[in-house]
DNA sequence: TTTCCTGCAAACTCTTTGCATATGG
DNA sequence: CCATATGCAAAGAGTTTGCAGGAAA
């Protein structure tokens, strides 16, 4: 459910450099949904001529490839996850804490705090997907 | 269940200048959830003194008194809008375009294609509230 | 040997902030 | 009056991009 990608035709033809497995394998080595910048400092102690840029777009090239989740976090930087596989995030309003919310079973909403001891008060929801009148290939909308 | 805001202590003490007036007017002429620079732009045709900075600090204070919505999109400006009860978004991937969907009744996630015609291919989601740790008075989590 | 990738630095977008001045209640 | 707001400009965070050189395939 989290940030579905068309892993598909956009990475043909990308090469496999020691910078972007250095980044894969700081994504991987980090289990609390690193930041960018938080990525960058792993990245930078294992060798410390890769550049931010390099981060960045090693983190886009990942994503895309589906290797990586990206997780856009509202006013704040996004987040990397190791994980792949569907499951929804919870942000502390005081920590900034990201947290795993699982969301096999029915009613994952009513279940978290329940389940996770997190008391939710509001959540950001935005849906991405194809509007009616660009599916229908008008012009703007 | 968009962004629950505290509106009560914070906004003890504010008044109401021209500038704040013309900021919720123009949240409240665009009907189409716009961006600051939206918003500054109608203001600004209002009155061409008002600086953006007064826009931002105004858009705080009246999302914090609840009389505008903020809407935080992920990887892109925050909009705003003019309706502040409860409803989700949608963004197009395509046109960028910011979408209302009604939480009235029950599964709403499975009639947005049906009512809106809008293909969901996947959704930003972040809950808020307060993470075990931190509502039990421990120092970081 | 061509296409993709890198490092560097600069640019860019969106938003916040310091400071002196103005103004609403 | 005086706390709150304002305008300006500068800073800030996070991210992207132009370019020349370097390295996968």
């Amino acid at each position: 459910m989290a940030q579905a990608s068309a892993a598909a035709c956009e990475t043909v033809g990308t090469r496999n450099t020691k910078q972007r497995a250095l980044v894969l394998d700081a994504v991987r080595s980090l289990h609390n949904h690193p930041t960018s910048a938080e990525i960058y400092e792993v990245v930078h102690q294992q060798n410390p001529n890769v550049s931010r840029a390099t981060v960045y777009r090693n983190l886009g090239v990942l994503s895309d490839r589906g290797e990586v989740l990206r997780i856009p976090v509202p006013n704040a930087a996004d987040r990397y996850d190791f994980r792949c596989d569907n499951h929804f995030h919870a942000k502390c309003e005081r920590c900034g804490g990201v947290f795993d919310i699982e969301t096999e079973g029915v009613d994952p909403f009513a279940r978290i705090t329940k389940d996770y001891g997190f008391q939710v008060t509001g959540f950001d929801l935005a849906f991405s997907g194809i509007c009616s009148q660009c599916a229908n290939g008008e012009a703007d909308c």
